[in-house]
DNA sequence: GCGGATTATCGAACAGTGTTCTATTGTTTC
DNA sequence: GAAACAATAGAACACTGTTCGATAATCCGC
């Protein structure tokens, strides 16, 4: 059998590459030269699969959030609906911070991404049980959704330059960056002085949970239980 | 006097060009060319001011964060400091509506970004009376920042291309999308099909304004007022 | 088996980007 | 006035997503 002088592609090989890209080397190393590299293949080929770069991510962004989906199936059967959105929740984030590129796309596209839908759909289903109008239940997952999103996405934001020109350690570094907190001016930044320490050692989950459960509380308080 | 044949710049003058280029058509069309031609100068020239792109961004989002800062002046007197925090909060997300290119460069570089720092000693300081421990504190303005800024890069994204492509109003385009919902399957999207109306009527502010509420009942629970 | 139509692959070419570099102009200083 | 310096200007570079036409592989009716 001669060999084949072409390679050949599918959708599935197409977006399992580009996840492999951006988990490896971040969004910024996902570009059609190596993408097309990575299949072996030319970059006109990949157009054939998708029209856009940005059709590319939702479709990486919609395929993740499909396993996500699959792995929080076993979360929403608890007693506490509140709770159960609590796992969802974290679980998603979790997923967030594995993948930094993840939050930048997700709520993005929702024609294509169907499942962001679904984690929707799954989070409103928990408080269809709850004394709420269907008002203040859109309010809550919306908000919900949002906060999640919004944290990951901050937390995921790469280290500025000097991190790495500095070539410290991640917690040299954060004690450096403390330490230009603390030359602030007592007067002028007295809460600054006040958490920097907690600042120093904090953890990025440890913050997002407490905001998810202020947030979670005040909804349980909206509900009357 | 014989003409200029030479443009003369000066960094107010390229960040205050910056924002203005960046408010009338948005992020993608900060090009350095098309700011160099609004400036009447070469690209060259703005990198005598500024080193990136980047830079560039952060400065105008620092220049636009200290307005912020001056206009929240007022805010942060009242006697309910939760509420001094919901103010400056909804002060912040309205300039970010009008801005939506805002939201993205915010909380970035905070080495750059002096009036972000600012602002975050300020939202601090209406914790320091309440009854909470300085990691309680950290915690809490984190995650309404995170919360504010989330939710204003979630509703700053600019409506999809079949929204242009349709020549539809606002609106039309909303309602055609919210019966996109109504056409699931009720047995499998119970929930989306309890709040599609509210989809569709909703307003993103109202939305906002709900979580923070949440958040800040949460807090307020927290400290045990 | 054959031939035409369809599907898929490929890489050169294009327009656009941020950034670098060097020549040049204007301004200051002595 | 002349040398030193501060700024400006735009051509050139490397890189990007995207388009396009040429080509190869496959399929289908006969």
């Amino acid at each position: 059998m001669a060999p084949r002088k072409r390679v050949s592609h599918s959708l599935e090989n197409v977006v399992e590459a580009t996840i492999d890209l951006l988990d490896e080397s971040g969004e910024g190393a996902l570009t059609f030269r190596a993408l097309a590299t990575r299949l072996g293949g030319g970059v006109g080929s990949i157009y054939w699969y998708v029209s856009s770069r940005e059709e590319l991510l939702d479709r990486a962004t919609d395929e993740v959030m499909g396993r996500v989906l699959a792995e929080t199936d076993a979360l929403v059967d608890g007693p506490d609906p509140i709770g159960n959105v609590r796992a969802v929740s974290l679980a998603m984030f979790e997923e967030m911070v594995r993948r930094p590129w993840l939050g930048n796309y997700l709520m993005r596209n929702t024609s294509v991404q169907t499942n962001s839908i679904r984690i929707f759909e799954r989070l409103g289903q928990q408080l269809m049980t709850l004394d709420l109008s269907p008002k203040q239940r859109f309010h809550a997952v919306s908000s919900i959704i949002s906060y999640v999103v919004g944290v990951a996405v901050d937390m995921a934001q790469p280290p500025p330059r000097e991190f790495f020109e500095s070539g410290l350690e991640p917690a040299e570094f954060m004690k450096a960056f403390a330490d230009g907190w603390r030359a602030f001016d007592a007067d002028e930044f007295p809460f600054i002085h006040q958490i920097v320490d907690e600042f120093e050692r904090h953890d990025d989950v440890d913050v997002f949970r407490s905001g998810l459960d202020m947030l979670l509380a005040g909804l349980r308080q909206q509900a009357g239980a």
